[in-house]
DNA sequence: AACAATGCTTCTATTTTCGTAGCACAACAA
DNA sequence: TTGTTGTGCTACGAAAATAGAAGCATTGTT
């Protein structure tokens, strides 16, 4: 249970940032709130658009992230909370700042 | 090797922002990142900063940050290069959307 | 009744991560 | 010269996380 103000890998502190860094440093847990950002998707719809993510894995997502009150389930399917939506907002600078990382380091494909 | 430009888990695109979550959501990256903020950290440094990382584990995550440019090696250790200190940059709103979040869950310690 | 879609669970296999130990090198001290 | 200390790592077995495929129960539709 991943949580602020508890205890984290490597930080005993409960310092909120860190529990976040440890929150998102799970794999898909980032990209799953960041493709419900354009609004609800169902559990098979949000696994594929996450390139067919296992159903195991995405479901203990699912859970955890719902314990950390960043997305809810409504019956249009899973959505992000107001505070998941919150925190992808602050996330969005990333969009253009990725952008600039693309083209400094000049990858071909 | 995780690049922008590149394929990453998930997505085939290559689209800059997917290699950052892919990037970021591995365990470490943006906790060690993090902690180089304040400035340049030797490697044992880091690890003791992490709370005792396997050592094998960060130097792939070193490695890898190196390929991505985002962290430098100098004399004084480990850096943030100018690209991964933009990043920090953007990512420190992220400090007060998390307290917000501890207030809001209302979690114990 | 048959079909399709949804939200999962279960299972095994592979990959990642952890944790400890230790090596090779450099600087310094005795 | 021989320690000792600090550094950046590598090696390796064990544990945990993730992947991938299959399938089940429920709901709604035809």
């Amino acid at each position: 249970m991943v949580l602020p103000n508890k205890p984290v890998r490597g930080s005993t502190s409960g310092v909120p940032i860190m529990a976040l860094f440890d929150l998102l440093g799970q794999r898909w847990n980032l990209r799953l709130m960041w493709e419900l950002r354009q609004g609800p998707k169902t559990f098979r719809g949000l696994q594929s658009a996450c390139g067919g993510v296992s159903p195991s894995v995405m479901n203990g997502r699912l859970k955890m992230l719902s314990e950390a009150k960043l997305i809810v389930q409504s019956d249009q399917g899973y959505t992000l909370s107001p505070l998941g939506a919150e925190l992808m907002d602050e996330l969005d600078p990333l969009r253009g700042w990725a952008k600039k990382w693309a083209s400094e380091i000049g990858t071909k494909a």
